[in-house]
DNA sequence: TTATTTTTTGTAGTTTTACTACATAAAAAT
DNA sequence: ATTTTTATGTAGTAAAACTACAAAAAATAA
């Protein structure tokens, strides 16, 4: 658990002068990583042992293991300071806020990801004889990656960003298929009537988009992603690749119920692939 | 830069005892930082000064800020332990381990991004009149999502994953427009063919892919991007993820270059998409 | 209010830890 | 073989982190 939450759930149960300490700490992260003891305690002004019990009263050891745990949390989730790219970034500024901010999105997710529903859907798939892959847009580009590499592990699949086609597809589902439903919004009117009509022919529909959505509420099996999207303009669009990595989470738990017959049939196919290459 | 690394790096340089120690940390780089001065020294049979000589040998202050600095890499790059997923796994594990090496990924990639090739890569896009997108595979569903991404931007924009749609618009493109062309391999020949035909016809050739490829070479401008593909099965292909991250680096610096008039134009689009949802 | 108890906070001292100076041992060069 | 250089450890120092205890503040009771 990230400690800084903790500081902060601790903050009532905390003393006058230990506050002091969790006020500046919490003022001056990035910094305090590089103080000691002495300096922090001149600093929130209190005295040494105070900084200590503070340390401890937040579930640290002592102040060594306080520091530790900071800098830890710091580097593994630069998204304190800032990772919105304004106008007088420069490229090197942008290329690794971009970067950045993508792998601690990534981050957050993975903390927040419902192992037992992930569960479900691997349980779903690895009995489907069919898998689909829908999609609009953006997401649309995200269900044909879906289907690429679904391909790959011996599954009967398809990719439809068409809803036209969603609908034909749909309507010849039977018991036991899967449609893997992607939205960033979890409210495209288009892609939900889709499913409605998967649902009516037995099919069994996995979410991949935000909770609380009508998307979700309609999912057999609702893979619950929130990605805060900063309504910022630079800010990048983020849960496109986090659809993908829930993709290649499924596609992984998938490989591991097959075994290693697939193994050989990996091979089979990268051979294939070699052939087209100079 | 990457602490272990540096450690790597200056082997050669360490003396005897010193380099007991360099063994003995990159043998066990997560215990390390719990350790006192005075176990490492222990562990690693040399003495405590020794200890201290070797941290400032590879670049630190002394003992204390050797820990933080590689408790620091270790929290942002969990990828020394083992990220490959293997059978006994649980879905908890593989969950994590997925997410964890799609970000150690991209921290490692964005250390290795040649900025100036950035922004010349931004430079050529912001005065192209057509931009399009080539790949074949897992890249054709990348170049879609660019696609999708750079519609966005105002810009005439295509994306092809088919050879022959790649050589009727290739030969087409006339002098300024540009080509990103995708690819993990940067050796599938359809694609090099699709690419000269472009060069032939005037337009400017940016490549995404490993670097030492004869796309990279044929690349007016080359973004290397290497990702180390473990070929274990269980392993999840991350450069696609890889390059989606890259073309959203692209994004926001042609967003940057645009300024303030592309934000009413994305508010506009914003608007549109609306009465598509529920 | 005043006295008493409880809690909070700091002072002063202890222990631990990191680091330095120097001496010895090993290796290299003469 | 002897001197010079380099490498490594011993012993001691400075410091930082932590503890025990006492003073101060706050809360409670008379």
């Amino acid at each position: 658990m990230q400690l800084t939450q903790s500081i902060v759930r601790n903050l009532a149960t905390l003393r006058k002068s230990e506050r002091k300490v969790a006020d500046y700490v919490l003022e001056n992260l990035s910094d305090v990583i590089r103080l000691r003891i002495t300096d922090l305690a001149a600093q929130a002004e209190v005295s040494e042992p105070t900084v200590i019990r503070f340390c401890r009263a937040i579930g640290c050891r002592g102040f060594q293991d306080f520091k530790m745990t900071l800098a830890q949390d710091l580097a593994a989730s630069p998204g304190f300071g800032q990772i919105t790219v304004n106008e007088t970034d420069s490229t090197e500024d942008y290329c690794h806020k971009v970067f950045d901010s993508t792998a601690d999105t990534l981050r957050k997710v993975r903390d927040q990801l419902e192992i037992g529903v992930i569960t479900q859907a691997v349980n779903a798939l690895s009995i489907a004889n069919r898998v689909e892959f829908f999609g609009f847009g953006a997401s649309g580009a995200v269900a044909a990656d879906a289907q690429h590499k679904f391909f790959r592990l011996q599954l009967a699949t398809a990719a439809h960003s068409d809803h036209h086609i969603q609908n034909m597809s749909a309507t010849s589902m039977s018991e036991g298929d899967v449609v893997v439903a992607i939205s960033q919004s979890g409210r495209t009117s288009a892609l939900l009537q889709s499913l409605s009509l998967v649902k009516e022919a037995g099919g069994t529909v996995i979410s991949i988009g935000p909770s609380n959505s009508p998307l979700a509420e309609m999912a057999d099996i609702a893979i619950e992603v929130n990605v805060e999207e900063n309504t910022e303009i630079y800010t990048p669009l983020s849960s496109r690749i986090v659809h993908l990595v829930v993709i290649d989470v499924l596609a992984i738990g998938l490989a591991q119920r097959r075994g290693p017959s697939l193994k050989e049939h990996l091979l089979k196919l990268k051979k294939g692939l070699k052939t087209l290459r100079v």
